[in-house]
DNA sequence: AATTGGACCAACCGCGATATC
DNA sequence: AGATATCGCGGTTGGTCCAAT
């Protein structure tokens, strides 16, 4: 017969640990480390199951674990490796020392998901919201179109409003290099241009959210793929202060080609909105008009990388999940900068 | 001061893979 | 070889804290 138990389900203690039970498993650890956790809790005194005992250790008790806040790089990391591996949260740890799967799958599901929203981007695909509509209504009739406008417009009025009380959004529409007249929009996307600043007042927010719904019809009846020539893309300008648009230029920047030419925009070097707060988002994201990304970090020590430590062939778990060819890796997402090693999965 | 709702996070649950008998 | 426990993982839940009303 297979193993015994590991625990008396009946006599089971569940719920929040206390100072003392920490105290009991954490010695107990110290002396005899991690081999059976289905004794250790019997043998601590610990009236709990094995694999209660064995969470509360990986997830806090850990000596090397990291107990703080995500630093901007930690969160960077997260990012790119979400958009290749996806929800994969052990692998994503994996990459930050001291953190655990239920810490970046917590930090993710609270902070990261809300953050990329609140840019316009979409934090299952990594896409831009605006592309993903389009994507939908080149595949669905007209009055369908219309209503689904609706109701995207619905869905994402929360992070539309957060965006406009925090900074104001003028909507232009012209050609980046065509010389093509600025209000001809017949051909090209809105050019979004965000500035520092505030609504002054309800009726300015009202005329915002108007124009917002505006572009968004006119993208949503784009429905001709090459209707805008790939030698005239959009351009979408941001001088605001912020992080969150170098997000939006790292996706961009990093592979502009994955961008349907019917939603392409390029971000010229001084729209990466690297010239502000120093964050470094902005810093290692974007400088001027490439994105130095991960190799960059590489050198400041910023991603670290398995593959880097033990350079003997041997795969990370990355590169392992990469390898099998998972649908979590979606051909047509916008990739993030990662190393060579990271980008070249499929053999 | 009391209530409410959202954010955060620790812990639990269930499942597939692996190990053990 | 088959049955069953353990491990590891991702999804979900529930408790706590705090700010807004």
């Amino acid at each position: 017969m297979g193993r015994i138990p590991c625990c008396e389900k009946d006599n089971v203690k569940k719920g929040q640990w206390t100072p003392e039970e920490d105290n009991k498993l954490s010695s107990y650890i110290a002396q005899h480390g991690t081999r059976n956790w289905r004794l250790i809790p019997k043998n601590a005194g610990l009236q709990r199951c094995g694999k209660s005992c064995r969470l509360r250790w990986t997830n806090y008790l850990r000596p090397d674990l990291k107990h703080g806040e995500f630093s901007d790089s930690e969160e960077q990391t997260i990012v790119k490796l979400h958009s290749v591996v996806g929800n994969r949260w052990s692998l994503i740890a994996a990459q930050l020392p001291g953190r655990t799967d239920n810490d970046v799958k917590n930090h993710w599901n609270t902070k990261l998901k809300k953050k990329l929203s609140g840019m316009g981007i979409d934090p299952v695909t990594h896409k831009p919201i605006s592309h993903l509509m389009a994507e939908i209504a080149t595949t669905l009739a007209p009055p369908q179109v219309a209503h689904l406008t609706e109701a995207a417009l619905g869905c994402f009025k929360d992070e539309m409003l957060h965006l406009l009380t925090k900074k104001r959004i003028n909507f232009q529409f012209e050609h980046s290099s065509s010389g093509t007249p600025a209000h001809d929009v017949s051909n090209c996307l809105p050019l979004i241009t965000t500035t520092a600043g505030i609504y002054k007042s309800n009726n300015e927010e009202e005329d915002t959210i108007q124009k917002i719904k505006l572009s968004v019809s006119r993208a949503m009846a784009m429905q001709e793929p090459n209707s805008l020539p790939s030698n005239k893309p959009c351009t979408m300008v941001s001088n605001g202060e912020a992080s969150e648009t170098s997000y939006a230029a790292a996706y961009n920047n990093t592979h502009p080609f994955i961008v349907p030419a019917a939603l392409r925009y390029h971000l010229s070097p001084s729209s990466c909105g690297n010239d502000g707060d120093g964050s470094p988002w902005n810093r290692s994201m974007c400088t001027g008009s490439t994105c130095i990304g991960v190799d960059d970090q590489h050198q400041q020590g910023g991603l670290p990388c398995k593959g880097e430590d033990n350079n003997d062939g041997e795969e990370t778990g990355v590169e392992k999940a990469i390898q099998k060819g998972t649908d979590a890796i979606n051909a047509d997402c916008i990739l993030w900068d990662l190393p060579e090693d990271l980008m070249n999965p499929v053999v």
